[in-house]
DNA sequence: CGGTTTTGACCGGCGC
DNA sequence: GCGCCGGTCAAAACCG
């Protein structure tokens, strides 16, 4: 998993793909890290405030008219997978490109087929990823709280950082949404939150605050350890025709505009990019 | 007591 | 084939 390219998706080329020019940016909290990281991104349009927190995402996607997939609980995993496939040109898994209405993709965890060694069943599922999306926050919290709840399974430490980094499963048993949280090696003050897959369901609410606004994600209140809303399925969708508006009309994106510079510049050329590794799509990085 | 967290073990993928 | 590494499992511990 050190491909300074892109380390953490070298398995499968579908999921390559799919992070490079699928996967949806968040960040907030600030309005500069991805001109200090150097990608093209239009700091105007990307990245607007909204009561104090930059509300929008950005992502490059040739999908951005597909509808995401809403899915009821029992199909969401499905429709993820679809996502992922369709992205595919590829791949090393054409079976793939039916596995939406195969078997449940949330099955293709390598562990869980390892502890009940079935070879057949390994090899037809191959690891297929759902879809992925990051995003960066200063906080002092790691696990942020989006208005899910979140089971942690597992907590590795990382090659080349000094945080461990810490696996979240829903914890709806019927949503098959994962997440990881890493603290940046750069900046410590950064959580990088990485989601994987879509929530059938809705959010659980805040126990202090209120519920996020599920269908309004741009709405969502300036707490200060909010991540960007996930709450429903259609966000997803939202943020991709958004994100398609903005790519299409200014692919070129100027640098700086910063008007805060505590965060650390991990450098794209830098072998180790961990989880940034997911979240930057190639395409909004500078060559 | 039920749900969550911790943590060591295990497995598969990948590079060499 | 071997070793490294990321990801996951699952038992035990913990907590409200």
């Amino acid at each position: 998993m050190n491909d300074p390219k892109d380390p953490d998706l070298s398995d499968n080329s579908a999921w390559r793909e799919l992070t490079a020019s699928d996967s949806d940016f968040f960040y907030r909290d600030t309005s500069t890290i991805l001109s200090e990281f150097a990608w093209n991104l239009h700091a105007s349009s990307s990245f607007t405030q909204t009561a104090g927190v930059p509300s929008s995402i950005t992502t490059t996607t040739s999908k951005t008219d597909q509808p995401i997939p809403t899915s009821s609980c029992s199909s969401s995993a499905a429709a993820a997978s679809v996502t992922v496939t369709e992205v595919s040109t590829n791949v090393n898994n054409p079976s793939a490109a039916t596995s939406s209405s195969s078997e449940d993709p949330t099955e293709n965890s390598t562990a869980s087929a390892a502890k009940t060694p079935k070879k057949e069943k390994k090899k037809a599922q191959k690891r297929i990823r759902q879809q992925r999306f990051a995003f960066m926050t200063k906080s002092d919290v790691d696990n942020l709280e989006d208005g899910y709840r979140w089971r942690k399974y597992g907590q590795k430490a990382v090659k080349n950082s000094s945080f461990p980094r810490s696996y979240y499963r829903c914890t709806n048993s019927r949503c098959t949404v994962k997440k990881r949280v890493e603290r940046s090696s750069e900046d410590p003050s950064i959580v990088i939150t990485t989601y994987e897959g879509q929530h059938c369901h809705q959010t659980v609410g805040f126990p202090r605050g209120g519920i996020f606004p599920a269908h309004d994600p741009h709405n969502f209140t300036s707490h200060h350890h909010l991540p960007p809303p996930l709450p429903n399925p259609y966000y997803y969708q939202e943020l991709l025709h958004q994100l398609h508006r903005e790519i299409t009309s200014s692919p070129q994106l100027p640098q700086s505009t910063t008007d805060d510079g505590h965060f650390a510049v991990p450098s794209i050329n830098q072998p180790e990019e961990g989880l940034l590794g997911d979240i930057v799509p190639q395409t909004m990085r500078n060559p």
